[in-house]
DNA sequence: CTATCGTAGTACATCTGTCGTAGTAAATGT
DNA sequence: ACATTTACTACGACAGATGTACTACGATAG
């Protein structure tokens, strides 16, 4: 079985979950589940990965988090929402992602 | 500027080599110059960056490495061959990317 | 005649993001 | 009642890329 490349995912994962909380503001646990349905199972985040880019970008100043009930059980979660310094971060990685795709391709048989 | 993401290209250096040895057997400094003339400037390799991924990828025996000299100055190089496994593990990633590819797109805008 | 540039590397320490393992704790399912 | 799902946190290990620096030789420029 061929798998998803971390190596690739891990310039990636950042703009994942930025790409998801461009949507709507949203917590680890929805996050980790809507990658991998909008993946359609390919990818699958590992928690650590995850809370850890939550961390680091919110260190960046990509991502802000706040506390907050859940409307359904009440319970209180840390949500994330995307920051303006986040969304340029993002758009800037859509591009540098065409880049790199040309350049991978040029490597990669079958291609272009 | 838009730079070429190191991590994503992190993990496909080795195979940006593998495909240059697919054609013939070559050396560091001729790769080093074939990848930045193949992708349009876009991406200069490290020295550090290709000489490590020399020794790991004879390492996984993915590549074989031998003495000889120039035919133009005489001076001795270590070459580099592509080896069976090495052919393997190349077409390997060249499947991976494809599916990494259709990954990520799903979550960068301007894309299919 | 000397300095810089191109060629062809090697050595070593550091950084970053991912991964493995483990543990907590409440709620929900069976 | 016990297992699974939800929702995390802590910590250490690892691999590949990077920065810096150094060697050595020949060609070319000033």
């Amino acid at each position: 079985m061929i798998e998803i490349s971390s190596d690739v995912i891990r310039g990636y994962n950042d703009t994942m979950i930025l790409h998801l909380l461009l949507k709507q503001p949203s917590y680890g646990y929805e996050i980790s589940k809507q990658i991998k349905t909008l993946s359609d199972g390919k990818y699958v985040i590992k928690e650590t990965t995850l809370y850890s880019a939550f961390s680091r970008m919110e260190k960046n100043g990509y991502i802000e988090s706040f506390e907050s009930e859940a409307s359904d059980t009440g319970k209180k979660r840390t949500y994330y929402r995307i920051t303006e310094e986040g969304i340029r971060y993002y758009e800037n990685k859509c591009e540098e992602w065409k880049l790199t795709k040309e350049v991978v391709e040029k490597f990669v048989t079958g291609e272009r």
